[in-house]
DNA sequence: TAGGCCATCTGGTCCT
DNA sequence: AGGACCAGATGGCCTA
């Protein structure tokens, strides 16, 4: 049986399939493994394997003929798609065809509820397949080297090492839900020195975050949406201003909360050269800091600042009076928003 | 309109 | 034989 065959005797079934493309449609395919609209499909699965039944007759006297006709053949019999084969075939590939719905459907269940752990979760907007894969990692290389320095991180390194590897949209998105200014955390780029490397005499560099990925990508390009509560990472302590992590915002938050200046105009172009500062900021640490963890304060400037890659080393003049309540609101997951805060506060305190 | 993302179908491979 | 898993192909939807 050659493919054209098959494909104009599936078409009718592929048809069928076709049908549930759209998303209503696939949604009630979804409910309907459990029943409804897959009631239909055992229906039809069911009058197929009875009509298969009833050709079986037919079909050994064909292979009989078959025999008699020609000539027989060496290797394996390649036997003829008769109209009960066919109709098995239907069966089978039907059967197959739900089975791997359902299989993907898991996978995306799973995806899904991946996506409500790492911190970047709209119901509305979701992030992509790839980007929460890769947001996942990093968040959890980066809260597994908090376990390990036992040292609370700077903002900075920690947006980074969420933001590393993904795409610039998302980036971008990352840096607005976070009410950050995506400059104050990613290198300028200068065509004569790269921003990702040190300056010379720049020997110490407290705040690096030397995330190295195996299999590292440019960002690929993905929508813009998604948002981070950043109540994910920040908790403000009743009685305290800014609570326990207040160095943290230091020259890295907007000031004002709706002084955030949310489009990057123009966008930043960060494809490679962030994914790239890493790299070379991991070669420059292995120099004199073979184990690294997050510093706990971010100075903003000076050697103790990230002079390299936030450009003038000096504090960031938007850096104003925080406003943390000002950062709650998105539209995150209260019950990912209590288990956020009580990982990280626990980090936070304790460090 | 191009490109990204996605769901689905499909055939191949491996395993039970 | 049948199921799980995988990757390629395809077409729809959405956005810049």
């Amino acid at each position: 049986m050659t493919r054209s065959v098959l494909e104009e005797q599936m078409s009718v079934e592929s048809d069928e399939q076709q049908e549930l493309c759209s998303p209503a449609e696939r949604e009630r395919s979804a409910e309907g493994v459990t029943g409804g609209g897959g009631e239909e499909e055992e229906d039809r699965l069911h009058h197929l394997e009875e009509d298969e039944e009833d050709d079986e007759e037919e079909e050994e006297e064909e292979e009989e003929e078959d025999g008699e006709s020609k000539p027989k053949r060496r290797g394996p019999k390649k036997k003829k798609m008769t109209k009960a084969r066919l109709q098995r075939f239907k069966v089978r590939r039907m059967k197959a065809n739900a089975r791997e719905r359902n299989r993907m459907h898991g996978l995306n269940d799973a995806l899904e509820s991946l996506r409500k752990v790492v911190p970047c979760y709209s119901k509305t907007q979701k992030l992509s397949k790839i980007e929460t894969l890769r947001l996942a990692k990093n968040y959890i290389w980066a809260l597994s080297e908090i376990l390990r320095s036992g040292k609370a991180p700077d903002l900075m390194s920690f947006v980074q090492a969420l933001c590393k590897g993904l795409s610039q949209p998302t980036t971008n998105l990352v840096a607005g839900c976070l009410q950050l200014n995506p400059r104050t955390f990613l290198p300028e780029q200068t065509p004569d020195l790269p921003a990702h490397l040190p300056p010379v005499g720049a020997s110490s560099y407290p705040g690096h975050f030397p995330y190295q990925s195996p299999g590292l990508t440019a960002g690929l390009p993905s929508p813009p949406y998604g948002t981070m509560d950043p109540s994910h990472i920040f908790h403000q302590v009743k009685g305290q201003p800014y609570g326990p992590l207040e160095p943290f915002f230091d020259g890295v938050l907007v000031s004002d909360g709706p002084a955030f200046d949310p489009p990057l105009s123009p966008p930043l172009s960060i494809n490679g050269n962030f994914s790239s500062s890493f790299k070379h900021e991991a070669v420059a640490a292995t120099d004199y800091d073979k184990s690294f963890s997050f510093s706990v304060h971010y100075g903003g400037g000076g050697a103790g600042g990230h002079p390299a890659i936030y450009g003038s080393g000096g504090s960031n003049p938007r850096c104003g009076d925080l406003q943390v309540d000002g950062l709650m609101g998105f539209d995150g997951h209260s019950h990912h928003e209590r288990l956020m805060n009580a990982q990280l506060n626990a980090i936070f305190h304790d460090s």
